[in-house]
DNA sequence: CATTATAATGTCACTAACTGACAAAAGTCA
DNA sequence: TGACTTTTGTCAGTTAGTGACATTATAATG
């Protein structure tokens, strides 16, 4: 074993400490900014009042997170692009015929994103009572839908071939994802203590 | 009949010379606006620009205009509230159940929507082509869209009564909603030549 | 360990979207 | 004409976001 053969080996486990540094400091503009999110409210902080809170220059800050409304919404457009890799990965089902899968795969990773939301729904919770509230921040945060329609709809397309026609499979896409904000809006609303996967169930049933 | 009486009879006939002057600058501003937006491309475009082909003070832009967005997009936001409108003074459609006159209602709306659209397919066809690209733009339309959702869904419910719990209500108005937006869309990518009502009719039909 | 390369940070200067306050100008009406 | 109201411009200020460049910290190499 060459020496770059052991520092490549050792690459996952030994991020080093310049890659440890920085998602540390990632981690913590996102925790720095939420708790003042929560404490003045989203549009009393300024990015310098969270640079100041973990010590950097503002500058830096931009060089963490494009914008404020991203060093919000990270996690939840992370959580929406896990839900496009897993669409990615994941075999489709199997199904009688070709429209059968796509909605079938569409079905599956719509309750694998609940499941996502589910999983952290303390922190989601926080974020929706201030997207709520901003304009701003909801806004972003559809805009990020709305990025994610489109790439499952390319994604389906590249996995189920002409099964739909371009256009219907972008309605497919569109409803679906309308039924999980839909479901997920109201499982925030009553404090994201119901079963999320079961709500998007429901309503993803009756989209028909 | 009083002085009073018929200065408010004139009232619609004669607005005013404020009045006409305030209607006639918002209109060069939107022009102004949009003329540069297509030269020179929308973040190429600075408030300061808009107000000087005009000839007006940044400060006034924003006595009209609220923002950069809302200059471009406020013919977008108009028809919206149009379909708001009609939802709120139309009769609902004789129907066999309640819930049956709440979807009638909606496409019914979402129809005339698309009516407004296509009679002014020019302005919106330039609007689109930037709300295309430029994702503040794009963003700012979709939180329209999101308000006027649940400003549906209030008024359903208000004149549908309990014909619909209030999620499966909010359901219903999301799927069509993403219904004429992807419609929307569609026609819109093909140079809005088409029959946009025809288009939005068959996806809504789609819809089950 | 010393040195060199590389990546992260801070500082500075800048643009641009807004907003509040107040005075000047224009429209309204008696 | 003169008093009253609305609109406008000016000015000063805040905040988001970006490019450039020098400085510092980490990494890699002899």
């Amino acid at each position: 074993m060459s020496d770059t053969a052991i520092s490549e080996q050792d690459q996952t486990v030994r991020p080093g400490l310049r890659e440890r540094k920085k998602r540390l400091l990632q981690e913590a503009i996102e925790q720095a900014a939420l708790k003042l999110f929560l404490q003045r409210g989203y549009e009393q902080t300024s990015i310098q009042d969270i640079a100041e809170a973990v010590m950097i220059s503002p500058r830096t800050f931009f060089r963490y997170f494009p914008s404020k409304e991203e060093v919000l919404l990270g996690p939840t457009r992370a959580v929406v692009r896990a839900g496009l890799e897993r669409l990615r990965t994941l075999p489709l089902p199997e199904a009688q015929s070709e429209s059968e899968a796509a909605y079938a795969a569409l079905r599956a990773v719509m309750l694998y994103i609940a499941h996502l939301y589910q999983q952290q729904r303390r922190g989601f919770l926080l974020r929706y009572q201030i997207a709520r509230q901003v304009p701003s921040v909801a806004a972003f945060y559809l805009y990020a839908l709305l990025e994610a329609e489109t790439a499952f709809c390319d994604l389906l397309q590249e996995r189920t071939g002409e099964a739909y026609e371009r256009s219907r499979l972008r309605l497919l896409v569109a409803t679906h994802v309308a039924a999980l904000r839909v479901a997920l809006e109201r499982w925030l609303d009553e404090g994201a203590e119901g079963d999320l996967q079961a709500l998007v169930k429901s309503y993803l049933e009756a989209l028909h």
